[in-house]
DNA sequence: GCCGCACCTGAGAATGATTCCTAAATAAGC
DNA sequence: GCTTATTTAGGAATCATTCTCAGGTGCGGC
């Protein structure tokens, strides 16, 4: 039942696969459909290394390239999300109070949010304060016995002007600037 | 007034720097009180890059390897924050419901959190709804006109494994292991 | 104010992740 | 099957970060 279940799972994602490659005009790879499946099969938010040596298994002359430039395509067709989308450079800020953040994917912007309504609401459904979860499938199992040390809310986006920047493109666009580029699309 | 009180705030952070380091057994250098002093002055949340910049005006010698070890040593001083603790290598998945993370800082596993009703709870307070901000010294300015297309809660701690690999090496302690040391300190 | 030494820094090499480049291979429409 | 625009393999290039080690410096004791 549970391969059933699994294999009926996997026939769909690869339907589906196939149908967002055809909307956008996109060509169905052997690699990119590898690759795919190689993130929706793993549980552990794999890193394109990971996923390099899995698909390697198939397709013993794949390049790392090619597996970077599939996981950009892929989240940029909304199948896969890259779990640390803020991600960059290392960033610090001596403000000592809890906050959160906003980060804006356009020029990587940072803005602090102090918003205490925030962290009471977090801390209340805080996992180590028994917030209730497992209803989805049982598949937060790891969550049992994590230490909390610290916690934020992060909101991602555009900030002002990267919104205006990006409504002026939007007239004469066909292509992605490189600004844009080096923030995961959400 | 605003000059006054930036002189005063600047004088405290020093005050408390030097504390801090005599209270660690640390040296105070100098490269160490500028680049403390370039994050505290900097409103943008510097990278590395930036705080090289910066302090390079006063020491034009200064190095970037310097520049890493001595935000390390801030970090776990605890008067300075590693904005992006969470951060690492790309990371993917293909799970498309919304949820959250919980990220072990030990050994860099992320994993789901699914609780519908952090999502509820965040997005009343979600700024671009209205949430009530700006209420701890008007520093949130950047949010306004920030348009929000995703968001998360991230919980940063140490999963079960690392908790009692740490408890083990609590007794024969004396060093951090190369396992801890590419974690943020929270 | 001077000494010793453990702790720090500077310079640059090394590493690791990611991106870029180009010729060869391939999917998709006809 | 043929054509062409798209995609891939392979490897060089880039960028952030870490490591190494020889020389320099803060600081407690005299």
């Amino acid at each position: 039942m549970d391969r059933k279940a699994g294999a009926e799972r996997a026939r769909q994602a690869v339907d589906g696969f196939v149908r967002v490659c055809r909307a956008k005009g996109l060509s169905v790879t052997h690699q990119r459909l590898a690759i795919y499946e190689a993130v929706v099969q793993s549980r552990t938010h794999p890193g394109a290394e990971e996923i390099f040596g899995a698909v390697r298994g198939r397709f013993p002359t794949i390049s790392r390239g090619t597996v970077y430039r599939t996981l950009e395509t892929l989240c940029s067709m909304g199948l896969v999300t890259d779990v640390s989308r803020a991600r960059g450079t290392a960033r610090f800020e001596a403000v000592l109070e809890p906050h959160h953040h906003l980060v804006c994917l356009g020029c990587r912007r940072i803005i602090d949010l102090h918003d205490p309504s925030l962290d009471e609401v977090v801390r209340r459904a805080s996992p180590s304060r028994g917030g209730r979860r497992g209803r989805s499938g049982g598949e937060d199992e790891g969550a049992a016995g994590f230490e909390i040390t610290g916690y934020q809310v992060q909101f991602v986006g555009y900030c002002k002007d990267c919104r205006s920047r990006r409504a002026a493109a939007g007239s004469g666009n066909a292509h992605r600037n490189r600004e844009e580029r080096h923030g995961t699309r959400a």
